[in-house]
DNA sequence: CACTGTGAACCCGTTCACAGCA
DNA sequence: TGCTGTGAACGGGTTCACAGTG
């Protein structure tokens, strides 16, 4: 019966920053690290950052810190970035087009194969290196070997049918740009990037300070 | 003394949600709301909903619920949205650009009043309802009324000078869509967007899923 | 009687502190 | 000696359960 260590959500996310961190410090020529100043860099505290790599393993040397080349290696084949991630975007409005002349994601593996959407005038215009395909076609994404990650940059009211369809042709991650609360099975895995919500935190606590 | 009770910060960006659903349920012409039901829209159990909303007052009726209208009203008057909130933009790239012209903020009450980049080639240009301009100039802002809350959307090696200059100029929330941890003064509210992040989970999950 | 508001219990992520190893 | 790895303590956010109210 194989051990079953939960490991929380934040710790994985905390992972991508290590990675950052540690390949930038790799190109600086840099070779070991403690745990010390890697939570430095990372605005994290020593035991944060010990106790986040041990849910994945024993990275470091005792008295000596990190080796980095060999960590970040490690945390590369913890977060899959030794694979190239096909992506499909639906909706290529302000934001769907952005994201795809965004150079960004192609450096760090996630390579967006595909791009629907419904507005005919968008249809068929070449944006960054896919053409914008009506998303009627949208069960291509089949044949185009196996896309398991969509993002999603529709207006509100589209973004549950678009999920629908995307989770039945074999979409398990989804990245939601629209402010709305996707249904999924469990099974399918959900974020929201939601700006409004991100500003109105802003809002909140300036409006909170100003009455004191 | 007033009393102090600590509210979760998870617990405000929910009253963003809360928020959004009641705003779409009136349109809909719906009067009341329980926190079951106001909990099924968004995802959340019912204790969830009532706690959350506790932390701000009472604004229900035993045995009847939320009145959609007026709890609408007190939300938006929490999350300070009883104003206009004005917005300064660093970086007029890809994404810079897109949030310029994406048209959900002024909705929400966050209007892009000054966007600024480096780039002489996007100085001058008209983005949106503003034109971009000389970060040299970005002083400018303190004459624009008082922006408080600022973006930013430039390479990661310059992120953290203009987070500085921003500081400096009076910014108290910056939004960062550049891949690093910024340093500020306690006192400067920062949150990160991280597509490359985001999508490392992803990955993460899949990879996991797929040796099992 | 239905549903809110909330103290208390619970759970889980973070922090602590130290044993153990190079 | 310096630093990792980790069980245990801690703390705070979530869930529970019920008293209280219209």
């Amino acid at each position: 019966m194989p051990e079953k260590k939960k490991i929380p959500k934040s710790a994985v996310s905390r992972l991508s920053l290590y990675l950052r961190e540690v390949t930038r410090l790799e190109k600086g020529g840099k070779g070991k690290i403690s745990s010390t100043e890697l939570g430095d860099y990372t605005d994290l505290t020593d035991a944060q950052v010990r106790k986040d790599l041990s849910y994945f393993g024993q990275f470091g040397t005792s008295g000596a810190g990190y080796d980095i080349p060999s960590l970040k290696e490690a945390i590369r084949k913890i977060l899959g970035k030794d694979k190239i991630w096909p992506i499909v975007l639906v909706g290529a409005g302000n934001i769907g087009s952005a994201l795809l002349r965004y150079p960004g994601f192609k450096n760090q593996g996630f390579v967006i194969k595909e791009a629907f959407d419904a507005d005919r005038k968008k249809v068929g215009k070449r944006c960054g290196d896919v053409v914008v395909k009506d998303i009627k076609n949208i069960s291509d994404i089949k044949k185009n070997g196996s896309i398991r990650i969509a993002i999603i940059a529709v207006p509100e009211n589209s973004a549950q049918d678009v999920a629908n369809t995307l989770v039945k042709v074999g979409i398990r991650s989804i990245l939601n740009f629209a402010p709305v609360v996707l249904r999924v099975n469990s099974g399918v895995t959900v974020s929201n990037i939601d700006l409004s919500t991100e500003l109105e935190n802003f809002s909140f606590i300036l409006s909170s300070q100003e009455a004191p």
